[in-house]
RNA sequence: GCGGGUGUGGCGGAAUUGGCAGACGCGCCGGAUUUAGGAUCCGGUGUCACCGACAUGCAGGUUCAAGUCCUGUCACCCGCACCA
């Protein structure tokens, strides 16, 4: 056969198409699987492979299970909102909306070319009114029930986007969108309240199967430790200076106190403070400098004591002294913390550097050195001493302070609650009014979707405020509770509001009464598998679990994790062998593939390329590799004859459908397509297989390369689509072969190998092996002390 | 620093419970065919002192047998990073 990959990958795509395939029917009396792929952001550069990739690992699970009998949801659609567009639209002078059509367009045309199984009927864009009218009903929900909140605060501003970021986009002190260093802002913040789902995101991940990297990355994130709140005296006052400390323990070795540079107390107790200007004179300082540079200088350690108050340690009566240092951060704990130079690393250097004292409360370092973090047995500590675990020692001291009322166990959590408006166009008007005599109105749930007005400047103003702001006819309102004159919030969400739900719209797209019915997301959900990019792991995944949880405490959706798998491919790196990017120029582009090679090839390729989950750099020369095992496979038609099975390739065929079918169910698709390889060098070798076989051989490959498939299965006779037809089963009997090559070992070292009955004894292989010429001369004049035998493996006999 | 991971030919990468290291592909070498080839087909291809020995980052250990298990060590990648 002519391999004519144009005209047959054409006319496939629209066979599939017309028949409806890919569509997943709300039949509920069939078994369900719903896989979901992370949904692209339509930029202006169209997709790369790296996109391809990303989407082919489920795309090929969704074809398997087509092919096993599932109902199958396998949606696509874009997270269309977003700074990109917006900054496109402001370079042209193009409308968001022009600009996010016409980048749609050249995604869904780049996808359909590659062949990919989407239900495209099911497309959700999360610009449309239709879309965002849901996502701003949530936060509604979310508001109404004290989730979403309204704050002062300092944020993590970037001056280049002028927009606040959450702590999630702006890390390492820099914007996530520009890459520009982000300062903190003084601004009106509204939040989403995730740190009340902080324990639930946490406890949830002992439901689901996650790679065990993405759970830990998600443990760490939520940054959750246990230990106590603890009250300090103040000096000639009835205050109380309260820290937070995982090592309760320690307490008797406490030798200062070490308080944030934005701590109020110094504010309330100025006058008790006689050095304040220089203490003033630090915060300015400190304040200057951004979140980056401050965690930058690790090693050096600033501050400054202040003098005329002390703190008084609770359970010892001492006077200890307080000091300002920006090594402690307001945002984690109290802002304050009780500081134990003997045990912690931070402490030490500070205390080394202010000439503090250093107090020994657990034995077993030399604390003239260093900190000593390990346990021990506890010295100079009252009540605790001679004890030599750590976790009674803590039990205990927390009893004490419980008893004595001078502090009680905590937790705390690294995860912030998530900043969540922008001050752009392009993104969801957030649905608030605020009336001066009501103070802050939800647009009622009749009025949704919010819309976003027609705007002519998109750039976002000088101080930082929406485009929305400069719209009078959108800001001027009347209040929906009592009529008079209002005004509306102009910010909008961030991006990751849209996707926070997406995968809740698929089930139900075309839905105007609710989100999605119940009854329909009660058969889909869960997502069976969920596969993405590690980058999204901390932000989209944690943000999305955290609506799912909320939605689920609403009784609105019927389980309560969305994901019951995820996995997570690796890069597809440059031929340079370095991450694509457009600036080096080495970015692959899926379309030129294609034109080359075909979709086939292409989907070959990139599976086959390396271990899905790994990087792996893009080779052209081994691309050429996979057009000439698909051109072989095309010849395959021609050799096949007669029905049943080849004698000499059965066992070898349910081998294959064996490892296929198991490698694809672990994402290994490149020994899957490598077996493959292999039996079309056994078939090629053997001249001939049976029109059985070959049916067995293309159902096999047609989740790699659908079109290919499809063409020979038509040629054969078949009028069903393979993309429907069954997935081959196999005889684990006849996966065995009749004879097996032995190794044969003397003392461990391999001496050859031996063909044998592959159900032989021990005996009669141990005879066979003395009986064969070349091993007798070996063993010859040698006692045998021992007689290894691994049934198929090995035969290793020990002489002495 | 903390957390996660990876080290195997010239390259991408394979190796069930420890059981013939290098599957499969690329590249390379030789041959066939071709006006020509960066096309196609056939054969070969870990290294070396080549009937043998040595090889899975390095050094030890356990074992009849180690890429795989144990101890130590080095290098690299990813994530978080003064989180008390």
């Amino acid at each position: 056969m002519r391999y004519d990959f144009s005209s047959i990958e054409a006319k496939w795509q629209k066979k599939w198409e017309d028949a409806e395939v890919f569509r997943a029917r709300d039949d509920f009396s069939k078994p369900k699987f719903y896989g979901l792929i992370e949904f692209p952001y339509p930029s202006g550069a169209g997709m790369h492979v790296g996109h391809i990739k990303a989407f082919s690992g489920i795309e090929v699970i969704s074809r398997k299970r087509r092919m096993e009998g599932y109902n199958v949801l396998f949606p696509i659609g874009f997270d269309a909102f977003g700074l990109p567009t917006e900054n496109y639209a402001i370079k042209t002078g193009m409308h968001p909306r022009q600009v996010t059509d016409k980048n749609i367009k050249k995604f869904t045309s780049q996808l359909k070319r590659v062949g990919f199984s989407f239900d495209w009927s099911r497309t959700v864009d999360t610009t449309e009114e239709g879309y965002y009218k849901w996502t701003q009903w949530i936060f509604l929900k979310m508001f109404e029930n004290g989730l979403a909140f309204k704050d002062t605060a300092l944020v993590n501003y970037c001056p280049s986007c002028k927009v606040v970021l959450s702590n999630e986009d702006s890390q390492g002190g820099k914007c996530d969108i520009c890459g520009n260093e982000i300062i903190q802002k003084s601004k009106d913040v509204w939040y989403l309240r995730i740190t009340k789902y902080a324990d639930k995101l946490l406890s949830g991940l002992e439901e689901v199967d996650y790679l065990p990297n993405i759970k830990q990355q998600q443990i760490n994130w939520i940054g959750k430790s246990t230990g106590a709140f603890v009250n300090f005296g103040l000096s000639g006052t009835s205050e109380k200076l309260r820290i937070y400390t995982t090592r309760p323990d320690t307490l008797f070795g406490v030798t200062f106190m070490v308080i944030a540079p934005e701590h109020p107390m110094l504010d309330k107790h100025r006058e008790s403070i006689k050095n304040y200007d220089e203490v003033e004179a630090y915060r300015a300082e400190c304040a200057k400098k951004t979140e980056f540079e401050r965690t930058q200088l690790v090693k050096d350690k600033t501050g400054v004591r202040i003098d005329g108050i002390s703190a008084v340690n609770p359970v010892n009566g001492k006077d200890i002294p307080i000091y300002i240092s920006d090594y402690v951060m307001m945002g984690y704990g109290t802002g304050a913390i009780m500081a134990v130079p003997a045990h912690d690393e931070r402490d030490y250097d500070f205390a080394k550097k202010f000439g503090i004292d250093i107090i020994e409360v657990i034995k077993g370092g030399d604390i003239s050195k260093a900190a000593y973090t390990e346990s021990g047995e506890m010295i100079n500590s009252g009540f605790l001493n001679g004890l030599t675990d750590k976790k009674t020692s803590i039990e205990k001291m927390i009893a004490y302070l419980e008893e004595k009322g001078i502090g009680e166990p905590g937790v705390q959590y690294k995860m912030k609650d998530w900043a969540f408006n922008r001050q752009r166009y392009w993104g969801e008007p957030i649905p608030i009014i605020y009336c001066d005599k009501c103070g802050m109105v939800p647009v009622p749930y009749d009025q949704l979707p919010l819309r976003l007005p027609e705007v002519k400047n998109f750039e976002p103003g000088e101080g930082g405020e929406s485009p929305l702001a400069k719209i009078p006819e959108f800001v001027n309102c009347k209040c929906p509770k009592c009529g008079s004159d209002a005004h509306r919030e102009t910010d909008t969400m961030p991006q990751w509001a849209g996707s926070s739900w997406y995968f809740l719209r698929y089930i139900d797209p075309h839905n105007d009464k609710e989100f999605a019915s119940a009854e329909k997301l009660k058969y889909w959900m869960p997502v069976d598998w969920y596969n993405g990019g590690m980058e999204h792991v901390t932000r989209h995944m944690i943000y999305s679990r955290f609506w799912y949880k909320f939605l689920y405490d609403l009784g609105l959706v019927p389980t309560s994790e969305p994901y019951a798998k995820r996995t997570a491919q690796g890069l597809i790196l440059g031929p340079d062998g370095v991450k694509m990017s457009k600036s080096r120029g080495n970015v692959v582009d899926p379309n030129d593939i294609v034109d080359a090679y075909g979709a086939d090839v292409l989907r070959v390729y990139i599976l086959f390329m390396g271990d899905y989950a790994s990087a792996a750099p893009w080779s052209e020369s081994s691309l050429r590799g996979c057009k000439r095992f698909l051109e072989r496979v095309a010849d395959l038609p021609e050799k096949a004859k007669g029905t049943g099975a080849t004698p000499a390739l059965e066992s070898i065929f349910h081998k294959t459908i064996k490892k296929v079918s198991g490698d694809i169910e672990e994402l290994k698709f490149n020994t899957a397509i490598a077996q493959l390889m292999s039996l079309l060098n056994e078939i090629e070798a053997v001249g001939s297989l049976t029109v059985d076989e070959l049916s067995v051989y293309i159902r096999l490959l047609s989740p790699f390369a659908p079109h290919l498939c499809e063409e020979i299965w038509e040629g054969m006779g078949n009028r069903k689509l393979i993309a429907v037809a069954a997935w081959p089963e196999y005889d684990e009997n006849k996966t065995i072969d009749s004879t097996v090559e032995m190794a044969v070992q003397i003392c461990g070292k391999l001496k050859g190998t031996i063909t044998l009955p592959s159900d032989v004894t021990k005996e009669n292989a141990l005879a066979a092996v003395r009986a064969d010429e070349k091993f007798a001369s070996l063993i010859e004049g040698k006692t045998v002390v021992k007689e290894i035998f691994v049934p198929g493996k090995i035969i290793n006999l020990v002489l002495k």
